[in-house]
DNA sequence: AATTTACTTTAAAATAGTTCTAAACTACTT
DNA sequence: AAGTAGTTTAGAACTATTTTAAAGTAAATT
């Protein structure tokens, strides 16, 4: 019941729902998945629960911080649980994506940023496509 | 009627359609748009088009190298005329792009593309909001 | 503990963006 | 001029997501 004490930190109503897609999300291991990727596994775990709750319930993750929705061009939308400064790959015959450790990479110089704007976040996608 | 030529060297062929588009877009001045966003030109340029056509059409220039589709989280999609190598402001707030230009940032150490796969574009999004 | 209040969940309907269908049309080839 | 292969079209279909409004639940107040 760890993930009812990190969804009071992060301003959440612990409800039944929201402990079940902690429980799921936060366990250590899961990393990209799309809305009904989570509910086929909410169905698994031998929960039932509305697309439309999932869809709620992963817009509240997001804007407190607890989930990041990633940049790249989709039909659907495809969430990150690892919320480490990292960037992707990005299949671009599956649209897949994978982690590229931060070490990998490195951004040199970042433009000046807009007047009136802050930064509030950077992307890399570096695409890639099979090799024949 | 550059535009004509413009479409054959690419290997697609000159119908009346992709000419009013070709005329639109490669004018010099067109940047972001989407699918919608470019149907209102058309009309407004006195033509008359199917969205579908318009779908169809901007698929085709995308294929060919004519155009981009610029990586973004959005539920609309957003094409750019502008082949540079460049990347991206995106305002999170509103959904708009606005171009970083390519001096401005500078990318150092690239990650090893995984085996079997080569890298095809690299886009990079650096996320902003109003600052207030 | 009971009541109130505010937030959450739900199924179903609605919406938005995009793709598909299949018939009509048009550019190019022979 | 006739054939054929690619293109356009309106409308239907589809997919992901959001909205609606009623019922349910957690927390706050009594």
């Amino acid at each position: 019941m760890q993930s009812k004490i990190k969804l009071r930190n992060a301003g959440l109503r612990p409800s039944n729902q929201r402990i079940i897609i902690a429980d799921l999300l936060f366990n250590g291991s899961n990393r990209h998945f799309t809305a009904e990727n989570l509910l086929d596994e909410i169905n698994l775990s031998g929960n039932k629960m509305s697309i439309a709750t999932v869809y709620n319930c992963l817009k509240k993750f997001k804007n407190v911080g607890l989930i990041n929705q990633v940049e790249s061009v989709n039909d659907t939308a495809i969430f990150d649980t690892n919320m480490d400064f990292h960037h992707h790959f990005l299949d671009e015959e599956t649209g897949e994506l994978t982690d590229i450790k931060n070490n990998q990479i490195r951004l040199l110089k970042l433009p000046e940023i807009p007047k009136g704007y802050i930064n509030s976040g950077v992307d890399i996608i570096i695409k890639i496509k099979k090799n024949n």
